[in-house]
RNA sequence: CGCGGAGUGGAGCAGUUGGUAGCUCGUUGGGCUCAUAACCCAAAGGUCGUAAGUUCGAGUCUUGCCUCCGCAACCA
């Protein structure tokens, strides 16, 4: 657990190339990866921060299909994107490549190609769909047909996504190809599997013995799957796009992305370091760290170690810290439901503004559960923490000394105990802050250097300069030569956090190549030594900018809901009497409430002009308030056979109309009308 | 009863091996005026989701239940 490590090589999941980077990728990985990086970099320790995109697989061609483009016109725009916003940002990768490159093919198909030869894959030969017309093997997705659960008639071949049951493509009912509509056959394939059962017995020992320092989520994970049992996993597709199996009579089959994205992370060191990289990845000495989201725990956790393993000369992660996800406004971010605040446009409407980011997004970061990202509360932290503390703290030393000593740094004179006890405080920070790095725990361990500008306005507001000024300037010399020191330390301490706005404060220190070791000193800043030209190092954020991006938000989400929106097409046409046969009423609503534990019912009371009668209705989520409809008029079908929901027997059906968002309203006539009232 | 994570003052979070419940923001009162109406001090505010158990003692261990999120189904 505590071995000694030579030098560290980060990784950081790799994003995938079909659509942009959002707040949630950079809270959940490239934040934390980066301030690790920049932290080890600052303790001049060897160190690989490596990157890229991850660029195969169907979503992929999913895409690429719905645009009528080719799925390598989608990565290439995509894999533009990401690189050109992580390099503004300020992850500083040593190297974001791609999966597409030719070093990671032959790196990929190699690496197969090893296992192969070992033996280390069993081959299974199962029946999948296949398309005829398409001349192609049928991934689930591109499966559609009937729900067997709810007869959405739309349900894909992995999930009906109107009533949200996984299903099998053998489940659907009539399935048709998505891609050329014909009815698909069954047709024998054959894969490659890597036996991870085989590899339970070390991974348990590795794991739950050798790593119980891992973040309870990470273990927990771990701890499940492999107490459920491992079963073997194909790590080949029938598709067209991704890295060929290198094996005689493979036609046709890629590589599962599952296993060729870890490799990536190998192929990128590779192409950084072509003569050097095997030091990075074979050597006991190196110190293997992934970053990644939870939602690819098991992955980097039992997967890929197996394979890293099963290869037999790389070494295996000393750490794979992983984080929940973010929300953003309380909902999911949804790369498809355009719900997310996209790093590429942050950019552009936040410049200079990077440092907000990475603060606001490591202060609420999602280490133990999931959070949630709020403009509301971006904008706070930059006001009453940067601004307030940090920024006002800098703007307080650097005015001070520009009033009183020519912006020269003062000579520290005799120190009181009061001196010694803030000195003592300050030096305190820098082990509380490795301690918490070196543990992942970084959004406490910014918390932990926003301590130290806490301590220097704690300072400033004790010793009182501006008083002593007046009395006596050698005791006033000493005080703001402590400040400044802490403000130096201060641009040591924030660097990994906030590197573009501990840059800006060493320019207005005229102090260059600080490094880790130096802080928690005290003679950073030389006697005489002259300041640069002070600004703010942090703008207040007003509320209208924070409204805007709330509005934008609200603005895009709608937009995208109605774009995305087709009215459905119309039925077969039927005959007058069938719709005869159906008898819709209007009833007065005499009681509605929830029904207790079922999220989505309300239960209904319906004078119908004849009696009472109970009708249960799926809407409660847009009726937050059911006993607002009581008086209301509605319209339902009155001979619908009743059925039992929930114990309750529902007799009819209420109308609402379904809008783009799926929410629904209530169908109610314009004027009132005698309850029984027939709708023709 | 598929599995995992989470449920701590108004909000967001810490709580390491069980020993009087902390931090940031917000609120209220006071102080200061060098500073981006920023800063400093103080106070109020929590039966730590719920019920039971182990223990001299439990937020921390065990069990049941409730709620939220995720995984299995490649969105970090």
């Amino acid at each position: 657990m505590s071995k000694e490590f030579k030098r560290t090589l980060i990784t950081s999941a790799l994003p995938y190339a079909n659509g942009p980077v959002h707040i949630g990728h950079l809270a959940g990985v490239y934040v934390p990866a980066d301030i690790y990086a920049r932290y080890l970099r600052l303790k001049n320790e060897e160190v690989l921060f490596i990157g890229g995109s991850d660029e195969h697989g169907i979503p992929i061609t999913i895409k690429a299909r719905k645009e009528g483009v080719t799925p390598q016109d989608i990565v290439d725009r995509y894999h533009g994107v990401i690189k050109r916003s992580f390099e503004e940002f300020g992850i500083t990768f040593d190297i974001y490549s791609r999966t597409t490159s030719d070093i990671h093919r032959e790196t990929a198909s190699g690496f197969f190609r090893t296992l192969y030869d070992k033996g280390a894959f069993t081959e299974q030969e199962s029946e999948q769909y296949y398309d005829e017309e398409a001349g192609q093997y049928l991934a689930d997705r591109y499966i559609t047909g009937g729900c067997p659960h709810c007869g959405n008639e739309k349900a894909y071949g992995d999930q009906c996504e109107q009533c949200g049951t996984s299903l099998s493509p053998t489940d659907l009912i009539n399935p048709k190809s998505a891609l050329s509509g014909a009815v698909p056959v069954m047709r024998k394939t054959k894969h490659w599997y890597l036996p991870l059962d085989k590899h339970e017995a070390w991974l348990r020992q590795w794991i739950l013995e050798e790593h119980k320092e891992w973040k309870s989520n990470v273990y927990g994970q771990c701890k499940s799957w492999l107490d459920l049992g491992l079963q073997p996993r194909a790590v080949s597709r029938d598709l067209d796009w991704g890295v060929p199996v290198p094996v005689e009579g493979a036609e046709g089959k890629v590589l599962y992305v599952w296993f060729d994205a870890p490799i990536g992370y190998i192929s990128n060191t590779k192409e950084l370091l072509p003569d050097d990289w095997e030091r990075w990845w074979k050597d006991e000495e190196t110190k293997l760290v992934h970053f990644i989201g939870k939602d690819n725990i098991v992955f980097h956790c039992i997967v890929f170690p197996a394979m890293l393993k099963a290869e037999g000369s790389f070494i295996l992660p000393e750490n794979v810290p992983s984080n929940e996800f973010l929300n953003l406004e309380g909902d999911k971010i949804s790369t498809s439901r355009n719900w997310a605040v996209w790093l590429h446009e942050y950019l552009e409407e936040f410049p200079g503004k990077q440092d907000v980011l990475r603060y606001v997004l490591t202060a609420n970061a999602p280490e133990t559960k999931d959070n949630d990202f709020t403009w509301k509360d971006f904008q706070a932290r930059n006001n009453n923490e940067l601004v307030a503390v940090f920024g006002n703290f800098v703007n307080r030393a650097l005015v001070l000394t520009q009033k009183y000593f020519d912006n020269k740094v003062p000579a520290a004179g005799v120190l009181t105990d009061y001196d010694r006890d803030t000195i003592a405080e300050a030096e305190k920070v820098k082990a509380a802050v490795e301690q918490l790095l070196e543990t992942y725990h970084f959004r406490e361990a910014q918390k932990e250097a926003m301590n130290l500008a806490r301590i220097g306005n704690k300072y400033l507001a004790d010793a009182e300069p501006w008083k002593t000024a007046k009395t006596d300037m050698e005791r006033t010399a000493t005080i703001l030569n402590i400040a400044l020191q802490i403000t130096a330390n201060l641009s040591i301490v924030f660097e990994p956090f906030l590197p573009f706005s501990t840059v800006k404060l060493r320019t207005f220190l005229q102090a260059e190549g600080l490094l880790w070791e130096q802080l928690g000193s005290f003679d950073l800043l030389p006697e005489g030594h002259t300041l640069g030209k002070a600004e703010l190092l942090f703008e207040k954020i007003e509320d209208e900018v924070i409204e805007q991006q709330v509005q934008k938000l609200l603005d895009t989400k709608k937009a995208n809901e109605e774009s995305e929106y087709r009215a459905m097409p119309v039925k077969e046409n039927i005959q007058f009497d069938t719709f005869e046969k159906l008898d819709i009423r209007v009833g007065t609503v005499l009681e509605c409430e929830k029904v207790h534990k079922a999220d989505k019912l309300l239960r209904f009371l319906l004078d119908d002009g004849l009696q009472q009668r109970t009708i249960l209705s799926g809407i409660a989520a847009y009726y937050p308030n059911p006993q607002e409809l009581v008086g209301r008029q509605v319209c339902f079908i009155a001979n619908l056979e009743p059925r039992k929901l929930r114990g309750i027997f529902s007799e009819g059906m209420i109308l609402s109309a379904e809008n783009a968002d799926g929410s629904l309203a209530l169908v109610q006539p314009t004027k009132e009308v005698l309850p029984g009232s027939k709708v023709v």
